[in-house]
DNA sequence: TTGTACGCGTTATCAG
DNA sequence: CTGATAACGCGTACAA
């Protein structure tokens, strides 16, 4: 047996490039090359040799060491508004796939709706030296942005711009996906529409959904009636009246709520519980994102889903161009959504 | 204005420790001293200058380069099983605010419910100079614990045990939990109780929640009829067969579900939907967990709501201590369960 | 092809 | 109280 792969010994903890490059019988310049070049400039033997070493000792780089000589850290930088928001945990898992794949490892910070730590977390991950950021913020331009570009790293946004900042951004085709589901609700014979939505303020995707649906209502015609509610996250229950109020103006015939995300779908749906509507009796109902309770919820939940995977997948192939240095201007990955038809968009009685 | 806080030049990208000692001048060491043992060593007039240069250079050390020297990195690995499970979720947010809270950045590892990655996460992690682990893994032993403890570092488990291990461990105090279901269903008047639990294999949490089901119904005597189906995950609708089977057995009468976990729950309300059977009015119904979506999903579903910010921060204080060298013997910290009332587990009719 | 020596940004030791 | 200097683990010119 030969010596280097004799395990009779306990592995320390910590095995060092210097470690295997004894128990080969070379310097660690061997090691190194053997590592990074591949074989290719190693003569056969010693790479035979080297590679037992690192074997029997089960050696692996410390990435540390590794950022810190050559500047390049392997990781990337993941800010998400909010981790409770189930769309970003679908984006975190596409993210976090396409780091795998691309041997990049993901690092996460979660702003929890907070404006302020936003600033914080470009600052953490980056002395971290993570090599660029996808950025799910909460779209007011905190400076962040201007920060993460100052240290010269490139940065992708996810479904929210910021400012009219130039960079590159992945997202969904907001205009598109109104369009669908209004146009899915017209068809199935409504002919009044409550745009339900969250405080708007700076979130890019929320005010394009918005200004589609207004666009829409005004390429329909008189037809069609529409109005838009703004909830606000701190007196949930004026949405309640709203609804109400809305309900009563339209004679609760043919009208239908079209809700700008799951957590406003949440808000209507207890809403219709408390007061005891009906889903595809007394009004229609189609949401945007589709997390896996809208099928159980009344007669099914229809959606308008998004390619979350795809959305947080796109974005890291997207930062590992800008880190091979790309020059490409700015891009926009708009994905579309998929509409899926449930019961509470079905024509109503 | 003093030259140590011009501004008139841009920073540079990268600001060392270097930069700021000549902006002072004064010696690397000098500034290091002036960081880590705060002024107390200083001489007023250098602390001041000292100060005033990392103020004006916006310097902020590097934590690679701090942990390469003395082996703390500041970073605590979480492995998960799933992201999409939302009790992960839950407690990645106790675990995010408990490590900044303590000065600490989250690493994470999702190893999306595949066995062979749970070894892959461990090793990138400590190849990170993680400095501990909070693990919520599948439960099979696939030695990623062994791996970890023989890299020195110390484990926290959540939710669910790895073998027979001596480890810390957080979790729900899965017998009085499941207890205070049951008990609640029966003083409803419920007679036939269905646990229904997804494939039990090696997940601690399901089987002590299973055998305390069991053990229940033991205790309860002949007045207490109950079950237990295991469904399988390739096999969904196979669980939809069994409580049909179960249903007409029992002659709908006073019978109520009690669900696992929340994916099981969200599988008996699909099965339901089907089939048109409504909670409160056909079966009653209570679940593990509490995600959003439980009271608008029919009548309420009633549940048992885990302190899942609770686990994931106390996980994480744990660690801290296991960090600081205490040589406590391996403890488990067991939280309660919180029952949710709502109409599915009303007494029927 | 292989080894030597230096530097990445810090901290710690040892003089002064 | 302060300043050189070595070392952490690694990659890479440069020399051999």
């Amino acid at each position: 047996m030969p010596s280097t792969s004799d395990h009779s010994h306990p592995i320390p903890a910590k095995v060092t490039i210097q470690d295997v490059a004894s128990a080969a019988g070379v310097s660690k310049a061997t090691v190194s090359r053997y590592l990074n070049r591949g074989d290719a400039q190693l003569s056969p033997e010693i790479a035979a040799r080297v590679a037992a070493a690192i074997e029997s000792l089960r050696y692996s780089p410390s990435p540390m060491a590794q950022a810190l000589k050559r500047g390049r850290s392997r990781l990337i930088g993941l800010v998400v508004a909010d981790v409770t928001n189930p769309f970003s945990v679908a984006v975190l898992q596409g993210v976090e796939k396409a780091c795998r794949d691309a041997g990049f490892m993901v690092m996460l910070f979660n702003i929890g709706n907070d404006d302020i730590r936003e600033r914080e977390a470009i600052e953490s991950l980056s002395s971290y030296q993570v090599e660029g950021f996808i950025l799910h913020t909460l779209g007011r331009d905190t400076g962040a942005l201007a920060e993460a570009r100052r240290k010269g790293k490139p940065v992708v946004l996810v479904d929210r711009r910021i400012g009219d900042s130039q960079v590159d951004l992945v997202g969904l085709d907001n205009a598109s996906a109104v369009r669908l589901a209004a146009r899915h609700l017209v068809a199935n014979g409504f002919k009044h529409l409550l745009y339900v939505t969250g405080a708007a303020k700076g979130i890019s995707s929320r005010e394009e959904r918005v200004e589609a649906f207004r666009s829409f209502l005004h390429e329909a015609g008189q037809g069609l009636q529409g109005e838009v509610h703004e909830s606000s996250d701190d007196k949930p229950l004026d949405m309640e009246l709203a609804l109400a109020d809305w309900l009563g103006r339209t004679g609760a015939e043919a009208a239908a709520v079209l809700s700008a995300n799951a957590v406003m779908s949440l808000r209507v749906a207890e809403a219709c519980s408390r007061q005891g509507w009906q889903f595809g009796r007394d009004l229609g109902f189609v949401g945007f994102d589709d997390p896996s309770w809208m099928p159980i919820v009344g007669p099914g939940l229809s959606a308008i889903a998004q390619p979350t995977d795809d959305i947080g997948y796109l974005a890291v192939r997207c930062l590992l161009e800008r880190l091979r240095g790309e020059q490409l201007p700015p891009r926009q990955i708009l994905l579309p959504g998929t509409l899926m038809s449930r019961g509470s968009s079905r024509p109503l009685k």
